[in-house]
RNA sequence: GCGGUCAUAGCUCAGUUGGUUAGAGCACAAGAUUGUGAAUCUUGGGGUCGCGGGUUCGAGUCCCGUUGGCCGCCCCA
Protein backbone atom coordinates (compact mmCIF):
# COMPACT_ATOMS: atom_id res chain seq x y z
CA UNK A 1 0.00 0.00 0.00
CA UNK A 2 1.34 3.55 -1.10
CA UNK A 3 1.60 5.88 1.37
CA UNK A 4 -0.10 8.28 -0.01
CA UNK A 5 -3.93 8.34 -0.75
CA UNK A 6 -5.79 10.43 -2.99
CA UNK A 7 -7.99 12.55 -0.66
CA UNK A 8 -11.73 10.93 -0.02
CA UNK A 9 -13.64 11.52 -3.16
CA UNK A 10 -10.90 12.42 -5.81
CA UNK A 11 -10.61 10.99 -8.78
CA UNK A 12 -7.69 9.44 -10.68
CA UNK A 13 -7.96 9.16 -14.17
CA UNK A 14 -5.49 6.46 -15.39
CA UNK A 15 -5.29 6.64 -19.75
CA UNK A 16 -8.65 4.11 -20.09
CA UNK A 17 -10.96 6.04 -18.13
CA UNK A 18 -9.98 9.64 -19.19
CA UNK A 19 -10.12 8.23 -23.00
CA UNK A 20 -13.60 7.52 -21.99
CA UNK A 21 -14.25 11.31 -20.64
CA UNK A 22 -12.85 13.00 -23.22
CA UNK A 23 -15.28 11.16 -25.59
CA UNK A 24 -17.95 12.52 -23.34
CA UNK A 25 -16.14 16.18 -23.56
CA UNK A 26 -15.83 15.67 -27.57
CA UNK A 27 -18.90 15.20 -28.08
CA UNK A 28 -20.80 17.98 -26.32
CA UNK A 29 -18.12 20.36 -26.92
CA UNK A 30 -18.63 19.09 -31.07
CA UNK A 31 -22.80 19.55 -30.05
CA UNK A 32 -22.40 23.00 -28.53
CA UNK A 33 -20.60 24.33 -31.35
CA UNK A 34 -22.82 22.93 -33.83
CA UNK A 35 -25.65 24.94 -31.99
CA UNK A 36 -23.52 28.24 -31.84
CA UNK A 37 -22.62 28.24 -28.16
CA UNK A 38 -18.82 29.75 -27.74
CA UNK A 39 -16.93 28.30 -24.95
CA UNK A 40 -14.81 30.03 -22.16
CA UNK A 41 -13.43 28.86 -19.05
CA UNK A 42 -12.65 30.54 -16.02
CA UNK A 43 -10.99 30.65 -12.93
CA UNK A 44 -10.94 27.31 -10.73
CA UNK A 45 -10.55 29.36 -7.21
CA UNK A 46 -12.71 32.49 -6.66
CA UNK A 47 -13.93 34.47 -4.02
CA UNK A 48 -15.96 32.73 -1.37
CA UNK A 49 -18.51 35.86 -1.07
CA UNK A 50 -19.13 34.93 -4.79
CA UNK A 51 -20.94 31.94 -3.89
CA UNK A 52 -22.05 33.60 -0.21
CA UNK A 53 -23.82 36.56 -2.89
CA UNK A 54 -25.57 33.62 -4.71
CA UNK A 55 -26.40 31.05 -2.29
CA UNK A 56 -26.39 32.43 1.15
CA UNK A 57 -24.10 31.87 4.17
CA UNK A 58 -24.66 28.03 5.23
CA UNK A 59 -23.26 27.15 1.53
CA UNK A 60 -19.97 27.65 3.13
CA UNK A 61 -20.09 23.97 4.94
CA UNK A 62 -20.87 22.52 1.25
CA UNK A 63 -17.46 24.21 -0.48
CA UNK A 64 -13.54 23.54 -0.50
CA UNK A 65 -12.97 26.87 1.22
CA UNK A 66 -10.02 28.45 3.02
CA UNK A 67 -7.86 31.59 3.69
CA UNK A 68 -5.11 31.97 1.12
CA UNK A 69 -1.60 33.34 2.20
CA UNK A 70 -2.61 36.59 1.54
CA UNK A 71 -5.82 36.89 4.22
CA UNK A 72 -8.89 36.18 1.30
CA UNK A 73 -11.63 33.91 1.59
CA UNK A 74 -11.42 31.58 -1.23
CA UNK A 75 -12.89 28.53 -2.30
CA UNK A 76 -13.15 25.67 -5.06
CA UNK A 77 -15.78 26.58 -7.64
CA UNK A 78 -18.81 24.38 -6.95
CA UNK A 79 -20.74 25.38 -10.08
CA UNK A 80 -20.31 27.91 -12.86
CA UNK A 81 -23.30 29.64 -12.96
CA UNK A 82 -21.51 32.75 -10.76
CA UNK A 83 -18.65 32.63 -12.58
CA UNK A 84 -20.38 33.38 -15.76
CA UNK A 85 -22.63 35.85 -14.68
CA UNK A 86 -19.38 37.87 -13.95
CA UNK A 87 -17.81 37.11 -16.97
CA UNK A 88 -20.77 38.33 -19.19
CA UNK A 89 -21.82 40.99 -16.82
CA UNK A 90 -18.38 42.89 -16.40
CA UNK A 91 -18.53 43.01 -20.64
CA UNK A 92 -22.24 42.99 -21.20
CA UNK A 93 -22.08 46.21 -22.56
CA UNK A 94 -19.95 45.16 -25.64
CA UNK A 95 -20.91 41.66 -26.31
CA UNK A 96 -22.88 40.43 -29.40
CA UNK A 97 -26.21 39.50 -28.45
CA UNK A 98 -27.50 37.11 -27.56
CA UNK A 99 -24.58 35.71 -25.72
CA UNK A 100 -24.79 31.99 -26.26
CA UNK A 101 -21.36 29.81 -24.10
CA UNK A 102 -20.85 27.26 -22.66
CA UNK A 103 -17.57 25.99 -20.84
CA UNK A 104 -16.70 22.24 -19.76
CA UNK A 105 -15.24 22.08 -16.28
CA UNK A 106 -14.37 20.73 -13.12
CA UNK A 107 -15.95 21.44 -9.80
CA UNK A 108 -15.96 20.90 -5.96
CA UNK A 109 -18.24 19.93 -3.29
CA UNK A 110 -17.79 19.07 0.10
CA UNK A 111 -19.89 16.62 0.46
CA UNK A 112 -20.39 12.83 1.26
CA UNK A 113 -19.96 10.73 -1.77
CA UNK A 114 -22.58 8.66 -3.07
CA UNK A 115 -23.52 6.95 -5.99
CA UNK A 116 -23.25 9.55 -9.16
CA UNK A 117 -21.90 12.35 -6.98
CA UNK A 118 -18.35 12.63 -5.31
CA UNK A 119 -16.03 15.93 -4.29
CA UNK A 120 -14.75 16.67 -7.68
CA UNK A 121 -16.36 16.53 -10.59
CA UNK A 122 -17.18 17.54 -14.38
CA UNK A 123 -20.25 19.69 -15.86
CA UNK A 124 -20.65 20.52 -19.26
CA UNK A 125 -22.57 23.94 -18.71
CA UNK A 126 -24.54 26.09 -21.22
CA UNK A 127 -25.97 29.75 -20.47
CA UNK A 128 -28.03 32.11 -23.22
CA UNK A 129 -27.62 35.66 -22.05
CA UNK A 130 -30.19 38.56 -23.34
CA UNK A 131 -32.84 37.12 -24.35
CA UNK A 132 -36.11 37.27 -22.44
CA UNK A 133 -38.82 35.03 -24.54
CA UNK A 134 -39.00 31.55 -24.53
CA UNK A 135 -36.77 31.29 -27.67
CA UNK A 136 -33.77 31.18 -25.01
CA UNK A 137 -35.42 28.51 -23.41
CA UNK A 138 -36.09 26.46 -27.15
CA UNK A 139 -32.34 26.49 -27.90
CA UNK A 140 -30.91 25.53 -24.24
CA UNK A 141 -33.27 22.38 -23.88
CA UNK A 142 -32.46 22.01 -27.55
CA UNK A 143 -29.26 21.84 -27.02
CA UNK A 144 -29.68 19.68 -23.70
CA UNK A 145 -31.59 16.97 -25.50
CA UNK A 146 -29.23 16.63 -28.29
CA UNK A 147 -25.70 16.65 -25.74
CA UNK A 148 -27.78 13.18 -24.77
CA UNK A 149 -28.43 11.86 -28.12
CA UNK A 150 -25.59 12.55 -29.60
CA UNK A 151 -24.36 9.34 -27.49
CA UNK A 152 -27.07 7.08 -28.79
CA UNK A 153 -29.58 7.78 -26.06
CA UNK A 154 -33.25 8.18 -27.17
CA UNK A 155 -36.57 9.06 -25.97
CA UNK A 156 -37.29 5.53 -24.46
CA UNK A 157 -33.97 6.00 -22.42
CA UNK A 158 -34.38 10.12 -20.82
CA UNK A 159 -36.93 12.63 -20.81
CA UNK A 160 -36.83 15.98 -19.96
CA UNK A 161 -39.38 17.50 -17.41
CA UNK A 162 -40.92 20.80 -17.90
CA UNK A 163 -41.84 23.57 -15.10
CA UNK A 164 -42.19 26.89 -14.71
CA UNK A 165 -42.14 28.91 -11.49
CA UNK A 166 -43.50 32.26 -12.47
CA UNK A 167 -46.51 30.08 -13.73
CA UNK A 168 -46.88 28.41 -10.13
CA UNK A 169 -46.90 31.85 -8.56
CA UNK A 170 -49.01 33.31 -10.87
CA UNK A 171 -51.69 30.37 -10.35
CA UNK A 172 -51.11 30.35 -6.92
CA UNK A 173 -51.99 34.25 -7.02
CA UNK A 174 -55.00 33.73 -8.53
CA UNK A 175 -56.01 30.86 -5.83
CA UNK A 176 -55.84 34.15 -3.23
CA UNK A 177 -52.69 33.23 -1.86
CA UNK A 178 -49.65 35.94 -1.33
CA UNK A 179 -46.51 36.28 -1.90
CA UNK A 180 -44.94 34.35 1.31
CA UNK A 181 -48.01 31.70 1.10
CA UNK A 182 -46.80 30.88 -2.43
CA UNK A 183 -43.41 30.43 -1.62
CA UNK A 184 -44.08 28.07 1.08
CA UNK A 185 -46.28 25.91 -1.41
CA UNK A 186 -43.85 25.77 -3.63
CA UNK A 187 -41.47 24.43 -1.05
CA UNK A 188 -43.59 21.63 -0.54
CA UNK A 189 -44.20 21.02 -3.99
CA UNK A 190 -40.97 20.20 -4.40
CA UNK A 191 -40.87 18.09 -1.41
CA UNK A 192 -43.94 16.20 -2.57
CA UNK A 193 -42.45 13.61 -4.48
CA UNK A 194 -40.74 12.69 -2.01
CA UNK A 195 -42.67 13.10 0.77
CA UNK A 196 -46.00 12.66 -0.21
CA UNK A 197 -48.44 14.71 2.16
CA UNK A 198 -45.52 15.13 4.95
CA UNK A 199 -44.53 17.84 2.93
CA UNK A 200 -47.07 20.23 3.95
CA UNK A 201 -46.21 20.03 7.19
CA UNK A 202 -43.67 22.63 6.82
CA UNK A 203 -46.54 25.27 5.45
CA UNK A 204 -49.09 24.10 8.21
CA UNK A 205 -46.11 24.82 10.54
CA UNK A 206 -45.73 28.62 9.47
CA UNK A 207 -49.30 29.27 8.51
CA UNK A 208 -51.45 27.26 9.43
CA UNK A 209 -53.06 23.79 7.89
CA UNK A 210 -53.65 24.37 3.79
CA UNK A 211 -57.16 25.11 2.89
CA UNK A 212 -58.70 21.75 1.59
CA UNK A 213 -59.91 22.87 -1.15
CA UNK A 214 -56.60 24.97 -2.40
CA UNK A 215 -54.57 21.96 -1.56
CA UNK A 216 -56.77 19.81 -3.94
CA UNK A 217 -56.58 22.34 -6.50
CA UNK A 218 -52.28 22.52 -5.87
CA UNK A 219 -52.32 18.72 -6.33
CA UNK A 220 -54.06 18.82 -9.66
CA UNK A 221 -51.63 21.02 -10.75
CA UNK A 222 -49.00 18.74 -10.13
CA UNK A 223 -50.98 16.01 -12.37
CA UNK A 224 -50.79 18.24 -15.48
CA UNK A 225 -48.79 16.49 -17.87
CA UNK A 226 -49.73 18.12 -21.22
CA UNK A 227 -50.04 21.64 -22.52
CA UNK A 228 -53.84 20.73 -23.63
CA UNK A 229 -54.62 19.76 -19.72
CA UNK A 230 -52.37 23.13 -18.93
CA UNK A 231 -54.66 25.25 -21.24
CA UNK A 232 -57.44 23.73 -20.35
CA UNK A 233 -56.86 25.08 -16.33
CA UNK A 234 -55.24 27.96 -17.00
CA UNK A 235 -58.21 29.35 -19.39
CA UNK A 236 -61.08 28.42 -16.55
CA UNK A 237 -58.72 30.79 -14.25
CA UNK A 238 -58.59 33.65 -16.76
CA UNK A 239 -56.17 36.61 -16.07
CA UNK A 240 -53.72 38.31 -18.18
CA UNK A 241 -50.64 37.10 -16.54
CA UNK A 242 -51.77 33.46 -16.68
CA UNK A 243 -52.93 33.69 -20.50
CA UNK A 244 -49.26 35.53 -21.12
CA UNK A 245 -47.42 32.79 -19.67
CA UNK A 246 -49.69 30.03 -21.75
CA UNK A 247 -48.97 31.82 -24.62
CA UNK A 248 -44.90 31.44 -23.32
CA UNK A 249 -45.44 27.48 -23.28
CA UNK A 250 -47.45 27.47 -26.32
CA UNK A 251 -44.37 29.03 -28.42
CA UNK A 252 -42.17 26.76 -26.47
CA UNK A 253 -43.06 23.25 -26.97
CA UNK A 254 -43.68 24.32 -30.32
CA UNK A 255 -41.03 25.11 -31.26
CA UNK A 256 -39.47 22.28 -30.00
CA UNK A 257 -42.05 20.31 -31.56
CA UNK A 258 -41.23 21.74 -34.92
CA UNK A 259 -37.46 20.25 -34.05
CA UNK A 260 -38.73 16.93 -33.58
CA UNK A 261 -37.85 16.89 -29.53
CA UNK A 262 -41.59 16.79 -28.66
CA UNK A 263 -41.30 12.97 -27.27
CA UNK A 264 -38.18 14.26 -25.08
CA UNK A 265 -39.95 17.22 -22.97
CA UNK A 266 -42.85 16.04 -20.71
CA UNK A 267 -44.72 18.93 -18.84
CA UNK A 268 -44.58 18.65 -15.57
CA UNK A 269 -45.26 21.01 -12.98
CA UNK A 270 -43.78 18.93 -9.69
CA UNK A 271 -40.38 20.15 -10.78
CA UNK A 272 -39.16 23.27 -8.82
CA UNK A 273 -35.79 23.38 -8.24
CA UNK A 274 -35.24 24.33 -4.57
CA UNK A 275 -32.75 27.48 -6.09
CA UNK A 276 -34.36 30.96 -4.90
CA UNK A 277 -32.61 32.79 -8.08
CA UNK A 278 -34.38 30.63 -11.02
CA UNK A 279 -37.62 32.78 -12.31
CA UNK A 280 -38.90 31.52 -14.88
CA UNK A 281 -38.83 28.17 -16.63
CA UNK A 282 -37.09 25.22 -15.20
CA UNK A 283 -36.18 22.11 -16.22
CA UNK A 284 -34.39 18.68 -15.46
CA UNK A 285 -33.42 15.31 -17.75
CA UNK A 286 -34.42 12.29 -16.02
CA UNK A 287 -33.70 8.59 -17.32
CA UNK A 288 -36.82 7.12 -17.64
CA UNK A 289 -36.51 4.35 -15.81
CA UNK A 290 -36.12 6.28 -12.78
CA UNK A 291 -32.72 4.56 -11.54
CA UNK A 292 -30.56 7.78 -11.11
CA UNK A 293 -30.71 11.09 -9.53
CA UNK A 294 -30.72 13.77 -12.07
CA UNK A 295 -28.71 14.03 -14.96
CA UNK A 296 -28.99 17.56 -16.09
CA UNK A 297 -30.20 20.54 -14.91
CA UNK A 298 -31.48 24.05 -15.95
CA UNK A 299 -33.85 27.08 -16.21
CA UNK A 300 -33.98 31.25 -16.40
CA UNK A 301 -32.24 33.04 -13.79
CA UNK A 302 -33.14 36.38 -14.86
CA UNK A 303 -31.99 38.21 -11.77
CA UNK A 304 -28.84 36.94 -10.99
CA UNK A 305 -26.14 38.83 -13.05
CA UNK A 306 -27.95 41.89 -11.80
CA UNK A 307 -27.57 40.59 -8.33
CA UNK A 308 -23.94 39.53 -8.75
CA UNK A 309 -22.87 42.99 -9.86
CA UNK A 310 -23.76 43.02 -13.46
CA UNK A 311 -26.55 45.03 -15.13
CA UNK A 312 -30.02 43.97 -15.54
CA UNK A 313 -29.60 41.01 -17.77
CA UNK A 314 -32.06 37.84 -18.52
CA UNK A 315 -30.39 34.53 -18.81
CA UNK A 316 -31.21 30.52 -19.18
CA UNK A 317 -28.68 27.94 -18.21
CA UNK A 318 -28.30 24.21 -17.86
CA UNK A 319 -25.60 21.75 -16.74
CA UNK A 320 -24.98 18.17 -17.03
CA UNK A 321 -22.92 16.18 -14.67
CA UNK A 322 -20.09 14.07 -15.70
CA UNK A 323 -20.88 11.17 -12.66
CA UNK A 324 -24.88 10.52 -13.42
CA UNK A 325 -24.60 10.77 -17.03
CA UNK A 326 -21.71 8.28 -17.36
CA UNK A 327 -23.61 5.76 -15.11
CA UNK A 328 -26.66 6.48 -17.87
CA UNK A 329 -24.38 5.74 -20.99
CA UNK A 330 -22.92 2.35 -19.02
CA UNK A 331 -26.31 0.89 -18.11
CA UNK A 332 -27.33 1.34 -21.52
CA UNK A 333 -23.93 -0.25 -22.93
CA UNK A 334 -23.50 2.57 -24.52
CA UNK A 335 -20.24 3.28 -23.72
CA UNK A 336 -17.66 2.95 -26.28
CA UNK A 337 -14.94 0.76 -26.16
CA UNK A 338 -12.71 3.30 -26.45
CA UNK A 339 -8.51 2.32 -26.60
CA UNK A 340 -5.50 4.87 -27.00
CA UNK A 341 -4.49 2.60 -30.23
CA UNK A 342 -2.17 3.68 -32.28
CA UNK A 343 -2.94 4.34 -36.07
CA UNK A 344 0.43 1.64 -37.11
CA UNK A 345 2.61 -0.91 -35.67
CA UNK A 346 5.88 -1.13 -36.93
CA UNK A 347 7.41 -4.58 -37.02
CA UNK A 348 11.64 -4.43 -37.32
CA UNK A 349 14.24 -7.38 -38.18
CA UNK A 350 16.80 -6.13 -36.36
CA UNK A 351 19.24 -3.33 -35.61
CA UNK A 352 20.07 -3.01 -39.87
CA UNK A 353 16.40 -2.85 -40.43
CA UNK A 354 15.48 -0.12 -36.96
CA UNK A 355 17.96 2.50 -39.10
CA UNK A 356 15.38 2.33 -41.99
CA UNK A 357 12.36 2.03 -40.06
CA UNK A 358 13.15 4.92 -37.81
CA UNK A 359 13.01 7.47 -40.61
CA UNK A 360 10.07 6.14 -41.92
CA UNK A 361 8.79 6.26 -38.25
CA UNK A 362 9.28 9.50 -37.92
CA UNK A 363 8.12 10.77 -41.09
CA UNK A 364 5.01 8.92 -40.43
CA UNK A 365 5.02 10.86 -36.99
CA UNK A 366 5.16 13.92 -37.68
CA UNK A 367 2.71 13.86 -41.01
CA UNK A 368 0.23 13.13 -37.91
CA UNK A 369 -0.38 9.26 -37.93
CA UNK A 370 0.16 7.92 -34.91
CA UNK A 371 2.79 5.06 -35.11
CA UNK A 372 4.55 2.62 -32.43
CA UNK A 373 6.91 0.05 -32.68
CA UNK A 374 8.73 -2.51 -29.85
CA UNK A 375 11.10 -0.31 -27.87
CA UNK A 376 13.46 -2.94 -28.46
CA UNK A 377 14.45 -5.91 -30.46
CA UNK A 378 11.89 -8.99 -30.47
CA UNK A 379 11.09 -11.83 -32.08
CA UNK A 380 8.94 -11.54 -35.11
CA UNK A 381 6.31 -13.35 -33.91
CA UNK A 382 5.88 -11.39 -30.62
CA UNK A 383 6.04 -8.37 -32.78
CA UNK A 384 2.97 -9.50 -34.76
CA UNK A 385 1.46 -10.47 -31.42
CA UNK A 386 2.46 -6.45 -29.87
CA UNK A 387 1.11 -5.55 -33.22
CA UNK A 388 -2.28 -7.18 -32.90
CA UNK A 389 -2.57 -6.40 -29.25
CA UNK A 390 -1.73 -2.61 -30.07
CA UNK A 391 -5.06 -1.86 -31.70
CA UNK A 392 -3.32 -0.70 -34.69
CA UNK A 393 -5.16 -0.94 -37.80
CA UNK A 394 -1.66 -1.83 -39.85
CA UNK A 395 1.44 -3.31 -39.57
CA UNK A 396 4.74 -1.76 -41.52
CA UNK A 397 7.20 -5.12 -41.59
CA UNK A 398 10.63 -3.80 -41.55
CA UNK A 399 12.82 -6.79 -42.66
CA UNK A 400 15.93 -7.82 -44.29
CA UNK A 401 14.12 -9.27 -47.27
CA UNK A 402 12.17 -6.50 -47.73
CA UNK A 403 14.57 -3.75 -47.54
CA UNK A 404 17.39 -5.50 -49.87
CA UNK A 405 13.93 -5.09 -52.60
CA UNK A 406 13.46 -1.53 -51.53
CA UNK A 407 9.94 -1.99 -50.18
CA UNK A 408 7.91 -2.26 -47.04
CA UNK A 409 5.48 -4.73 -46.62
CA UNK A 410 2.20 -3.67 -45.33
CA UNK A 411 -0.08 -5.57 -43.82
CA UNK A 412 -3.78 -4.63 -42.73
CA UNK A 413 -4.26 -6.51 -38.98
CA UNK A 414 -8.04 -6.00 -39.64
CA UNK A 415 -8.38 -8.01 -43.11
CA UNK A 416 -4.87 -9.80 -42.66
CA UNK A 417 -4.15 -9.18 -45.84
CA UNK A 418 -0.62 -7.43 -46.78
CA UNK A 419 1.07 -6.20 -49.86
CA UNK A 420 4.29 -4.41 -50.41
CA UNK A 421 5.26 -0.50 -51.45
CA UNK A 422 8.18 0.82 -52.37
CA UNK A 423 9.58 2.95 -49.36
CA UNK A 424 10.02 6.21 -50.78
CA UNK A 425 5.62 5.43 -51.30
CA UNK A 426 5.41 4.56 -47.55
CA UNK A 427 3.58 7.84 -46.27
CA UNK A 428 1.18 7.76 -49.82
CA UNK A 429 0.34 4.30 -49.11
CA UNK A 430 -0.38 4.84 -45.08
CA UNK A 431 -2.13 7.98 -45.69
CA UNK A 432 -4.44 6.27 -48.74
CA UNK A 433 -5.25 3.29 -46.26
CA UNK A 434 -6.47 5.30 -43.31
CA UNK A 435 -7.81 8.47 -44.11
CA UNK A 436 -11.25 8.56 -44.25
CA UNK A 437 -11.18 5.96 -40.95
CA UNK A 438 -10.09 8.95 -38.80
CA UNK A 439 -12.23 11.44 -36.86
C1' G B 1 -23.33 15.73 9.98
C1' C B 2 -26.05 10.52 10.69
C1' G B 3 -26.76 5.16 9.68
C1' G B 4 -25.64 0.31 7.30
C1' U B 5 -21.80 -2.59 5.11
C1' C B 6 -17.03 -3.92 3.50
C1' A B 7 -11.27 -3.90 3.33
C1' U B 8 -6.14 -10.42 1.67
C1' A B 9 -1.29 -9.59 -5.07
C1' G B 10 -2.63 -4.74 -10.49
C1' C B 11 -8.07 -7.26 -10.91
C1' U B 12 -11.74 -11.20 -9.07
C1' C B 13 -11.51 -13.92 -4.83
C1' A B 14 -10.17 -18.53 -1.38
C1' G B 15 -7.95 -18.92 3.35
C1' U B 16 -11.27 -24.53 8.21
C1' U B 17 -12.82 -24.11 15.98
C1' G B 18 -6.88 -19.02 16.05
C1' G B 19 -1.61 -23.09 14.40
C1' U B 20 4.47 -24.41 9.82
C1' U B 21 7.20 -20.07 5.09
C1' A B 22 -0.57 -16.67 3.11
C1' G B 23 -2.90 -19.29 -1.94
C1' A B 24 -5.64 -19.70 -6.94
C1' G B 25 -7.40 -17.70 -11.55
C1' C B 26 -6.77 -13.61 -14.63
C1' A B 27 -3.21 -9.81 -15.79
C1' C B 28 2.10 -8.52 -16.26
C1' A B 29 7.31 -10.18 -17.51
C1' A B 30 11.00 -13.92 -19.42
C1' G B 31 11.85 -18.44 -22.12
C1' A B 32 10.35 -22.62 -25.39
C1' U B 33 10.14 -19.61 -30.57
C1' U B 34 15.39 -14.92 -35.42
C1' G B 35 9.38 -13.95 -40.46
C1' U B 36 3.19 -13.55 -39.36
C1' G B 37 -1.89 -12.54 -34.56
C1' A B 38 -5.66 -13.34 -28.50
C1' A B 39 -3.13 -20.91 -28.29
C1' U B 40 -0.01 -24.25 -25.20
C1' C B 41 3.86 -25.36 -21.74
C1' U B 42 7.78 -23.76 -18.28
C1' U B 43 9.60 -20.02 -15.17
C1' G B 44 9.51 -15.31 -12.72
C1' G B 45 8.36 -10.59 -10.32
C1' G B 46 4.95 -8.94 -7.30
C1' G B 47 1.66 -8.94 -0.13
C1' U B 48 4.25 -4.98 6.36
C1' C B 49 -3.49 -9.51 4.92
C1' G B 50 -5.90 -0.92 4.88
C1' C B 51 -3.50 1.36 9.39
C1' G B 52 -2.80 1.33 14.92
C1' G B 53 -3.47 -0.98 19.49
C1' G B 54 -5.27 -5.24 22.52
C1' U B 55 -6.20 -10.66 23.91
C1' U B 56 -3.00 -15.11 23.13
C1' C B 57 2.54 -19.49 23.45
C1' G B 58 0.74 -18.07 18.52
C1' A B 59 -3.81 -13.32 14.94
C1' G B 60 -5.32 -12.67 7.84
C1' U B 61 -8.85 -15.08 11.47
C1' C B 62 -11.11 -12.71 17.97
C1' C B 63 -11.79 -7.49 20.46
C1' C B 64 -11.29 -1.98 20.33
C1' G B 65 -9.96 2.29 17.68
C1' U B 66 -8.88 4.64 13.10
C1' U B 67 -8.59 5.52 7.77
C1' G B 68 -10.73 4.47 3.24
C1' G B 69 -14.45 2.26 -0.34
C1' C B 70 -19.57 1.21 -1.42
C1' C B 71 -24.97 2.05 -0.26
C1' G B 72 -28.66 5.11 1.98
C1' C B 73 -30.45 9.69 5.01
C1' C B 74 -29.68 15.29 5.27
C1' C B 75 -28.26 18.29 1.20
C1' C B 76 -27.93 18.53 -3.90
C1' A B 77 -26.12 25.17 -6.71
Amino acid sequence: MPSFQSLPGFREFYPDALARRNHLFRVWRQTARAFGFQEYDAPVLEPLDLYRAKSGDEIETQLFSFIDKGGREVALRPEMTPTVCRLVGEKASTLKRPIKWFSIAEFFRYERMQKGRGRCFHQFNADLFGESGPEAETELIALLIQCLRAFGLTEQDFFVRLSDRNLWFYYLEALGLDKLRAQAVLGAVDKFEKLGDDAFKTYAGQFGPLDASLKDKVLAFLEIKSLAALEATLTALGGEKLAARLADWKKLLGHLTAMGLADYVQVDLGVVRGLAYYTGFVFEAFDRKGELRAIAGGGRYDDLVEKLGGPALPAVGFAIGDMTFALLLEQRGLTPALVSAPEVYCVIGGEAERRAAFSDIHTLRAAGFAVDYPLKELAFGKQFKAAAESGARLALIYGGDELAKGVVKIRDLTARTEHEVPRADILAAVRDTLTGERT
